[in-house]
DNA sequence: CCTGACTCTGCAAACGATTGCAGAGTGGTG
DNA sequence: CACCACTCTGCAATCGTTTGCAGAGTCAGG
């Protein structure tokens, strides 16, 4: 087998020259859509040395022409919280079929950093961008939109109507979660809030005060705290908070799982045993929150679908620019383990 | 404000004409390389003018140019599994101050999906890979090796010489393991070992050996199972293949988190307490490890770094492809929680 | 004042593909 | 037999940069 000295790419001029054509001839047998432009003998010939010469497209010459990447760019706030890796993956999932390439983008939560991202996305040109970041009001989405980027947003919306996005059914979830505490005899139930900037924090939040209503329960402004990040140590410092204005509630929503997970530790500490004396639910259901002690009661948000879903709408937009933008809401379900018990009374 | 028509691209020539001077100019300007070819006073111009027009360099057409794509590609065998995010985060916090992006992949542990993986990355031109997929004998490594794409393999390793990795000292690992639990008391100590064919489920497995040995302690085969693959399913599997055959053991070392999440599982469908009856270590200290039921006792693999470390080296042989191969192994770190306790005699 | 050394800028040819256009060839029809 | 329509292939421009080379200009030294 003959080395093939790896300096030198094969280019189409190779091949038309090998097979006796012209390079542009070879082009139009390789592109599927203008193989039929010519002869089948010929497209034979030229397939056969391609491969036999290890021919392989060289993107950016293609793109250059094209203006077309076939890569596209995902926003995410932090790689290491479990929720985002399967939307990575659904995402990576359906692109792979159709020939896309993902480049990933951690921005730490930092706004400066996310600007940085989408600079270096724009200038690589990606065809297109899955941002999972987005604030409610979020002036990198307002960005895009003016430069007419195509993107979709993913998990976390903003209030502007007209962009696309993939998200979980909050409201459904939150009155899932509601009305399950209630069921079970809580009518002290405190919030332990995410940010409300960000379009999950503030829907589960308004979702838990309209379920109170539901439930003709009144909203006790104690027993509500907001965290400022979506993290462990922000649902222990807002549970602690709560406990420290208020002694007596017998259950808590928590924004997210990780938060859910500070509410664990702050009741430990505090000598308080879950569900026994505090039930707590929290939201995303992500890996591991069946192993947690005790198992977490919690939303589960369709994560990989939510990839999946955008990634589809995304290809769409596209294919076809002028579609009018959808939002589409996916159907999270309640998950009920062992953190949610009976109200002793 | 001037609505910028976002169809067309500001490019050197824009800006070129815009200050009166020649494309190649505002090229050697707008690179840090070249600018002190051009007079100050010029350079301002130019630098001024691009900024204004809002351009930005067109990435292919330089990568087209100069052969770099200042891209690095990612394999992963599952996005889903806690201990890859970090690792990519890790990758990408150092590639990010250099300018470079990264694109992933996620084989899903399919050896086919990572051929046509590396094939995508081959085509997009990247300027170097991270392996965290590869098998002790891998032929994608040894394809890669002879296509004289710069690579480094991360967490895993290959039973090759001559290529560059940094992995956890596994050896050293597994040896504090086994003298903790030496030290707790126990004799009888079971591994629950992942895939041999990974360097990981491998050495954690001779090292497990090496310590009985060094205690003094004779293996025992009805101890050992090794489940196919790094999941909770085939810990528990293991776990009860060896429930099966011996009756009398007091620990688990189980060669990952989730594999001892699988312990935990089947222990507890058959009655048995950890850590009062059989106690059980991991590896990795996932995320969460330490909210598991009871907390894990773990190896910390120290994930972002070898993450980082492996970009590092990476960008090292980017630069210089003369350089010899580098494999690094980083210190691990014994977390002892509540998962091991001393045996009860 | 001429020459040589130097500095700066422009020219033009790449990089590897795509694509509108035109021309060559073929075959069918009036 | 002439002409038209049609199919197939080649030509050449183009995408936006980079870069070796050469020419223009400056300046100092002899």
């Amino acid at each position: 087998m003959p080395i093939q000295n790896s300096k030198s790419r094969v280019t189409l001029r190779d091949i038309a020259r090998h097979v006796g054509v012209h390079p542009s001839t070879v082009s139009r047998v390789l592109n599927p859509g203008t193989r039929q432009m010519v002869t089948e003998e010929i497209a034979m010939k030229v397939t056969k040395a391609a491969h036999e010469l290890g021919y392989r497209p060289n993107a950016f010459a293609q793109s250059l022409k094209t203006n077309r990447s076939c890569t596209i760019g995902v926003m995410v706030p932090d790689l290491t919280n479990a929720a985002f890796a399967p939307i990575i993956k659904g995402i990576d999932n359906v692109l792979e079929e159709s020939g896309y390439s993902v480049i990933v983008a951690n921005t730490d939560n930092v706004a400066e950093r996310a600007k940085r991202n989408v600079d270096k996305f724009r200038e690589r040109q990606v065809d297109g961008l899955v941002i999972a970041t987005a604030r409610r009001q979020d002036e990198l989405v307002a960005d895009c939109r003016a430069e007419g980027t195509p993107f979709v947003l993913a998990v976390r919306s903003t209030t502007d109507i007209g962009v696309s996005s993939v998200v979980s059914d909050e409201v459904i979830g939150v009155k899932m979660v509601m009305s399950h505490l209630v069921q079970l005899g809580h009518r002290d139930i405190a919030c332990v809030a995410g940010p409300q900037f960000l379009s999950t924090g503030f829907e589960r939040y308004q979702g838990y005060l309209q379920g109170l209503a539901q439930a003709g329960l009144e909203a006790d402004p104690d027993l509500f705290a907001e965290g400022e990040a979506f993290t462990e140590e922000e649902g222990r410092r807002a549970t602690s908070k709560i406990l420290a204005t208020r002694e007596k509630f017998t259950a808590i929503v928590a924004s997210n799982d990780l938060m859910a997970l500070g509410c664990y530790d702050e009741l430990m500490a505090k000598g308080l045993k879950c569900p026994d004396d505090v039930s707590v639910v929290g939201f995303d259901d992500m890996p591991f929150a069946s192993h947690f002690n005790p198992p977490l009661t919690t939303v589960h948000t369709p994560l990989l679908d939510v990839g999946a879903e955008a990634a589809r709408i995304l290809l769409e937009q596209i294919e076809e620019p002028d579609l009018p933008a959808r939002a589409l809401k996916l159907r999270p379900e309640l998950i009920v383990r062992a953190s949610t018990a009976p109200v002793v009374s």
